[in-house]
DNA sequence: TACATCGGTCTCAAAATGAGACCAGCACTA
DNA sequence: TAGTGCTGGTCTCATTTTGAGACCGATGTA
C-alpha cells in the first residue's frame, strides 16, 4: 500500500471511514464523532479531565443538566469507554466518576476544539449578529 | 483552601469560557460547541471542507440526511460563520456552499478530532461491545 | 418525629428530528 | 401543448430526544 495514496485520501472520506465503496450511513467515524455530539458530553468530558467527580457533584457544577440527562450521558460515556464509574460502598454509596486512558486520549483532540472556541467566541458571535441583522 | 485555586485556569473554566464568578449557563465557548453538536454539522462541514458543493449535491453525498435538516443544518453554519452561501442565476438558479475562512480555521480544530475518531474506533467499539455484554 | 443526602428511576410535557408531500419557475420532450 | 424533470427549498405530521420534576429506599441527624 502507497503511503501516498493514503494521503490523498480526502477529508470527507476520512470521516467517512472508508477506503471505498462503503455505505456512508454505517460508518464508524461517523459513529464515534455521534456519541460525543449530546448536548452534555463535551462539557461533562471537560469537567472530568479537570479531576475525578461525584454524580451529586457534577450536578452542582452543571446546575443546569437534569439529573436525567446527567445519568444518561455518563452512562453512554461509560459505554464508549471515555469515563469509569466507581462505587464506594458507603452508606448511602457514593458514585465516582473519572476519565479512562481512552477518554484521557479523547479529550486530548476534543480540546482543540474547546480551545479554538475559547479564542474564538468572538467571531461566531459576531457572524451571528451580523447574519440575525440581515434577516430582519 | 485548596491548592487547584493555583492552577492559572481549569479544563472546566476554559470551558465555561469566565475567569471567575461568571454563571455557567451563559458560557460563549459553550455556545460555539452547541453549535458544532448538531446530530450533521461536523459531517457537513468535512463535507465542504473538501470542496465547495451545491446544495442537491450534498444531498446525494450524504443520503440519509433528509432535506429539512440539510436545508436547516446549513442555516446555522451560515449563520456562525463557517458556510458561505452563493446564488448562481442559472435556471432554475443554483446555490453553492463554501467554508468560509473562519469555517476553515473552525474545521482545523475538528479535524483533530475526526482523526483521533479514524484511529479509535476500534477501541470504542470494543468498549461498547464489552459493557452491552456486562448489561444483558 | 421530621428532615436531609446519596444516586438514581418514572412520568409527562416540550422540543428536536425524520419522512414525505408540496411548491414555483424554467427547460426539454412528445 | 401537455407532460416530465430539475433546482432549492417549505409545510405538515409522526417519532425520537430532552427537560422538569415527583418519587424511591436506606441511612444519618436534629
Amino acid at each position: 500500500m502507497d503511503s501516498r495514496i493514503v494521503n490523498l485520501r480526502s477529508k470527507l472520506d476520512v470521516y467517512k471511514g472508508m477506503t471505498g465503496g462503503g455505505n456512508l450511513a454505517d460508518c464508524p467515524v461517523r459513529e464515534v464523532i455521534q456519541g460525543l455530539n449530546g448536548k452534555w458530553s463535551s462539557l461533562l468530558m471537560a469537567a472530568l479531565a479537570e479531576q475525578p467527580y461525584r454524580f451529586g457533584e457534577l450536578r452542582r457544577l452543571v446546575p443546569d443538566i437534569s439529573q436525567r440527562m446527567l445519568t444518561q450521558t455518563l452512562h453512554d460515556l461509560q459505554r464508549d469507554g471515555y469515563v469509569h464509574r466507581k462505587v464506594f460502598p458507603t452508606k448511602p454509596p457514593s458514585v465516582e466518576y473519572s476519565l479512562t486512558d481512552l477518554g484521557r486520549s479523547m479529550f486530548g483532540a476534543l480540546h482543540h476544539l474547546i480551545q479554538w472556541a475559547e479564542l474564538n467566541h468572538d467571531a461566531v458571535r459576531q457572524a451571528r449578529a451580523g447574519f440575525d441583522a440581515t434577516q430582519a
